[in-house]
DNA sequence: TCTATTTACTACACTAGGGTAGTATAATGG
DNA sequence: CCATTATACTACCCTAGTGTAGTAAATAGA
């Protein structure tokens, strides 16, 4: 069956929606803080001192939502945002100790999400699956990048 | 490799936001509407006068987002929204004639998506994520209703 | 029948993203 | 060296969802 009579777009989005709808709830409950500050954070924490723009990049989301998202990670005491000294117009982010310790109550919850996935799918399942979105991923970023060419 | 191991729950995001992000800027500019209006819309066309709150079961969305969904695509023209005879809390939704040409208008750029997954997968491999994607969804489903029977 | 509970919806405050327009700084080309 | 262009970020307004608290109508139980 083709990807129309499947209505594979329509699925992707409502298993991510719930998905992420579940990972928010637990997240939240365990450590007060959402997926998506997750993320954000666990970059920040792993890449010293990085600019809002690296970060945006490496979640395909825009700076705008950068600004909103690191202001919010800011007030929470999670990171500092200091100028950089190689480029007066970015940001150096970085986890503070509280962001640190936060991301550690994140893992139990993370364990819980990833437990779904393993408890529906065997390891050739999973290991087949995350190479299918990969593929589509790739497909989505080769499309637009088309016929200029995509490294700089 | 285990789900945890595969960053599984990170790549559907990601993977299901691009292609939200694409599909929604291929329908605003061929039809002027977004996927998330697009889904409600067609619910809305093809299930006659039905109410809120069955729209939002569907898409597995709460009531209240469904307030402001309802409001925007009635200012749009899409959809009336008269009192049900049956029932005087719910609104009886119904698609205008507007609502019914725009969901035509929307079929090409749903057809640009397909083609994404279709030219990454072929048949089997498109059913084969389909399953995987529904076994998921049963999953969380089953898991949040247990052990409370789920039926009604 | 009258109360208690459930149901359909609204209002509001919040997170979280997009897109555009603008500013300040950096990098580049003549 | 200076003008142009690119980059990093902000401000603003928009869509789109969550969750909670509330209202009015329907339903169920005593």
């Amino acid at each position: 069956m083709s990807a129309s009579e499947q209505r594979l777009y329509f699925l992707l989005q409502t298993t991510a929606h719930l998905f992420k709808k579940k990972a928010d709830a637990t997240c939240v409950e365990a450590a007060g803080l959402t997926t998506a500050q997750a993320a954000v954070l666990s970059i920040i924490n792993g890449q010293g001192p990085v600019s809002q723009n690296r970060v945006a990049a490496q979640l395909s989301h825009r700076e705008s939502a950068m600004t909103k998202m690191t202001a919010r990670l800011e007030k929470a005491g999670y990171i500092s945002k200091t100028k950089s000294k190689e480029d007066a117009r970015a940001w150096a982010l970085e986890s503070t100790k509280l962001g640190r310790d936060v991301l550690l109550k994140i893992k139990a919850p993370f364990k819980e999400i990833n437990a779904v996935f393993d408890q529906t799918l065997d390891e050739s399942e999973t290991t087949r699956l995350a190479n299918d979105l990969k593929r589509l991923l790739n497909s989505l970023n080769n499309e637009d990048a088309w016929p200029i060419d995509k490294d700089k």
